[in-house]
DNA sequence: CTGAATCCTCCGCGATACTG
DNA sequence: CAGTATCGCGGAGGATTCAG
């Protein structure tokens, strides 16, 4: 993941592009916005108003903006119903699904040590 | 992860209050320039000039705000040494260790369906 | 060399309103 | 209900300076 050096050399152009298009999906889904969105959707089917109910604090604005790029970026797929009113279901991909069990890893980090990091915050706080 | 439901029940306080912890820590660490430096520091010891020549496109003041924050949660250490000019280490903790096991494999995710993601793009950006 | 603090700019993001 | 567009503000974050 960590950026190669910038060599100058033009045999490295493609793995330069591979490196700098690797940090970009990295900036788009290392966000907690998109980290939260891909949790939530899980292995449901939710539309719009259900996701932006069940994640505490997004914006309606944020969610849109996110799962845009998600989509663009093929983690979700958008199934729209031509009814009225509108109906829009929002699933993950296999792409989305594997990133799905890297996210479960952290959150269950998370859990891990919260009690840890709660500590050690209380120590550096003083 | 998902934040439970507010039920205004004073017995739920505690529950509470672990779940906005937990959607604290989420939010410090789910963000790009955290888990860039977490994959950078890995299982070495490095300065804070070597962290910002490693870490391309950083700023003085992101890694320094950034670190800090890790510092704050116990995910790095921040071993100082009192010479002139200041020599600052930084390495990290076991929680650092085991969250930089889940930025792996998102590291690892991200190799595996480059290809897709960029096909996916191509496809969105028709 | 590390890091805090100040200033200043820009844009992320929320609020709102409008379409289909 | 889902989505886009516009506007406006507060804060994120870059550049710079100072200190130890």
């Amino acid at each position: 993941m960590v950026t190669k050096q910038f060599t100058g050399l033009p045999e490295d152009s493609d793995l330069r592009r591979a490196d700098s298009l690797a940090r970009e999906i990295f900036s788009d889904v290392a966000n907690k916005w998109a980290l939260l969105i891909i949790e939530t959707v899980a292995d449901r089917t939710l539309r719009f108003s259900e996701l932006r109910d069940e994640i505490d604090g997004i914006s309606h604005k944020m969610l849109t903006q996110n799962l845009r790029m998600l989509e663009r970026n093929g983690l979700v797929e958008r199934r729209v119903y031509p009814v009225v009113p509108p109906k829009v279901e929002y699933t993950l991909s296999e792409s989305g699904r594997a990133l799905r069990a890297t996210v479960d890893a952290m959150c269950e980090w998370t859990h891990l040590y919260i009690r840890h990091i709660d500590d050690a915050r209380r120590r550096f706080d003083e």
